[in-house]
DNA sequence: CCAGACGTTGTT
DNA sequence: GTCTGG
DNA sequence: CCAGACGTTGTT
DNA sequence: GTCTGG
């Protein structure tokens, strides 16, 4: 699942990463939320890169209304050439969302107590950018009102993300960019190698305080550790955290 | 044929 | 639009 | 994803 | 519980 994430990088970085003509509109970001706009970078048919603010939480073009709390921020990777309400973007509109790192909820071990959720920050031990797999569509009302919203891929998670959750975002490799952004591609047996969990090794998960919780926050306080750490009672699998800060790798188990 | 859904996660 | 259910 | 609201009439 | 807002 990816319901949160964040892009700290400088314009100039993320121009880089992603090969883009323009350095794009961009100030750093620690809790991108659900129904804000995100930074999409996609390509035309002529092959120009750009990178755009897109509504995060995809309506579909069969929609009648932009049904604002019923919006599809998630869809999966598995099988979203086939639904029908992804199927067209699946052919015609893939892109990618850049981030620095993404935040996941671990539910809290069954037992007597609150239901309270642990958020974790997952990023690349490096610390650069990356791109999440997405699918971009555009909606229209009679009245000729336009939207455009796109909706992010998940997948299985590798051994860091599976600690937290069930799912991961599809992180594509750099070398995959091309072929992924191409619209001229759009069978699945062409794309399907790129739809693959990301390794694990590159990746570091920490504990972070519940700061994040609130989508109406934002700034490095979203990075803080816990104030009680989850160092307390790490969940099975997931080892205890040091006093400084909650490092979250499984080495035995990649 | 027409009508109605079309998505995910999580929880029970 | 396109797929599923009846 | 999580947080927070969830209703109406009337008055300022 | 369920929907909306961010």
């Amino acid at each position: 699942m990816c319901g949160r994430f964040s892009l700290r990088a400088s314009a100039g970085a993320v121009q880089e990463a992603f090969a883009l003509a323009e350095p794009p509109p961009l100030a750093p970001r620690y809790n991108i939320a659900p129904a804000q706009p995100v930074l999409t970078v996609r390509q035309g048919r002529m092959g120009a890169r750009e990178a755009v603010l897109l509504l995060w939480g995809l309506v579909p073009s069969s929609a009648k209304h932009p049904a604002l709390g019923a919006r599809l921020i998630n869809a999966r990777a598995e099988t979203c050439a086939v639904k029908p309400s992804f199927r067209a973007a699946f052919r015609h509109r893939r892109c990618l969302v850049p981030a620095d790192g993404y935040y996941e909820w671990q539910r809290a071990a069954a037992g007597g107590g609150k239901p309270l959720r642990q958020p974790y920050h997952l990023r690349l031990t490096e610390g650069g950018p990356f791109g999440i797999g997405a699918l971009w569509e555009h909606w229209q009302d009679p009245a000729g009102n336009e939207l455009e919203t796109v909706v992010l891929l998940t997948t299985a998670p590798n051994a860091v993300s599976a600690a937290i959750h069930d799912w991961m975002p599809l992180i594509v490799l750099p070398q995959h960019y091309e072929r992924w952004l191409d619209p001229r591609i759009g069978k699945v047996e062409a794309l399907a190698d790129i739809m693959a969990p990301y390794p694990a090794e590159p990746m570091t998960a920490v504990a972070v305080g519940a700061y994040v919780n609130s989508a109406r926050n934002e700034g490095p306080l979203c990075l803080e550790p816990p104030a009680s750490p989850a160092s307390s009672a790490p969940p099975r699998g997931v080892p205890a955290s040091s006093p400084q800060q909650a490092r979250l790798f499984d080495d035995t188990e990649t």
